[in-house]
DNA sequence: CCTGGTGTTTGTCCCGCGTCAAACGCGCTC
DNA sequence: GAGCGCGTTTGACGCGGGACAAACACCAGG
């Protein structure tokens, strides 16, 4: 249907771009769930470790490094800060359990959730550039993370990944910025529902029926729509058998049309 | 005007989130012509050292690993392309003059432009993540850049450097998700203006007359407008009497207007 | 010089989505 | 259980900006 070689997909159907996930091809479906000890925590037992930052090193070489990497955990209640805007930069934090937000402020006072993050997602990558963190970071349930101390930050693999997480973050952002300035409020809807669904079922979720963990204010801000906008277009879902809306409770009934509603086409 | 805190102005006003500007603050004037020699290139004699990569490293310790740093070059036409999506990724790329357009597509044939790049800024950071690149990057006017093969930056300080450029990028990013996700027509022609001028600036350049590389259509594809909306902003910005238009040739009268017609407000 | 191609400007139409408004449902606390 | 508040849904209306179209400006080549 086009010339150029076929790539970058919101939609879950092909290559690249999947522009909300940073979960790697090789997830394998694990139990996210989060232990209920409150020791400090070993990389090489959590349950996250095919997720998160190390994911990769222990294919790569330095298995042991992963072992010994032992991390101070912070928890957080729903609409508790993890960092704001303008906060002094000096820590990265891997999401362990629960579920962010981010969100970048204008001047006038105008905001706009720039993301939302999940179990094995590192937070914070907005501050290594200038020592201060640019965005808010705000629990959307109870949550855990791992905070890791950049300075820490020093095996040569160790940075070499990171350096990978942080560039598939900037593909993802490039998706995010395909969404709001290409598509229209439906496909962007659908891409979202398809995104969230792709990143729980990475984490051993269901790809069909989950929870939101946000409000259409806040699903609206992130896809650059009126909350009605948004709260019309998941009832559209519901009326085409597309899937079942209820509040918060999503169940997607017809993944192929969902993903169909993406490429092009007036209702 | 708003409780949180005074952040991310897209404007040049203040603080961060200058969207589309990699530029460090301490960069002052400094001529970006490019020199005539065709031979391998040295770091510490570059033009560009203050803005391009090493930038920050000489104040921070290696000064002599700067000093030997040197890189092959590669000379774009105007129209060539750097790289493609899917294509291989083993090097970043250093722009050293010129000007080029980066830009993603969707397999339904969409595209969008997600980026404009000047001396100075790196390209090619998308590919690190999964060891191929996922946009396009094509130059717009005759240019120049270093080839950095990523399989050389292992000086620890280079590796801090790369991630500083990425997270900048990352916020650079999330500005343009705010442009696309809040602005107005209006707001977002200016806020693009405004971040030229401030790029030409940091680079000797002068802050309110350029020229502009790029065609309607890509900046309004960059913005998520369309050429015509693009074309009529300009138009009306003429009309106003905050600058002067004549085709891609831009004379910034009024900046304090230019900066106002962001903060919210109808014509 | 004229001619064709590409990029820009400007006009007209109209629809997608934002805005305003009202009613509803769920989960609090008391 | 009653009352309250937040989040959601649904309707009505209007406008910003997209789509289509036509005329114009600039540049290259014959």
């Amino acid at each position: 249907m086009n010339p150029g070689h076929a790539m970058n997909t919101l939609t879950g159907a092909a290559r690249p771009l999947r522009y909300a996930s940073d979960a790697e091809p090789g997830a394998g479906r694990l139990r996210a769930a989060g232990g209920a000890s409150s020791v400090p925590t070993r990389c090489s037992s959590c349950n996250l470790r095919e997720v998160c930052l190390p994911c990769g090193m222990a294919a790569t070489a330095t298995d042991l490094l992963v072992d010994e990497m032992v991390y101070t955990r912070k928890r957080l209640k729903r609409g508790e800060t993890l960092f704001r805007a303008g906060a002094a930069f000096d820590s990265l934090y891997a999401v362990r359990s629960g579920f962010f937000k981010s969100r970048t402020l204008l001047e006038d006072g105008r905001d706009q959730v720039t993301g939302f993050h999940m179990g094995g997602e590192i937070l914070g990558m907005d501050g290594i550039g200038t020592d201060a963190h640019s965005t808010d970071v705000i629990a959307l349930e109870d949550s855990e993370v791992c905070v890791i101390p950049y300075a820490q930050l020093e095996a040569p693999g160790m940075q070499r990944q990171l350096q990978k997480v942080m560039s598939r973050a900037l593909v993802r952002d490039q998706g995010l910025m395909m969404l709001l300035g290409t598509m229209r409020a439906e496909e962007r809807v659908a891409a979202f529902l398809l995104s969230l669904s792709q990143r729980f079922a990475a984490r051993g979720y269901s790809a069909t029926e989950f929870h939101l963990r946000m409000t259409r204010d806040e699903i609206g801000s992130y896809l650059g729509l009126s909350l009605e906008t948004v709260s019309r277009l998941l009832s559209r879902l519901d009326d085409d058998a597309i899937a079942v809306v209820q509040q918060k409770h999503i169940r997607i009934v017809d993944l192929t049309r969902l993903r169909a509603s993406i490429g092009r086409g007036a209702p």
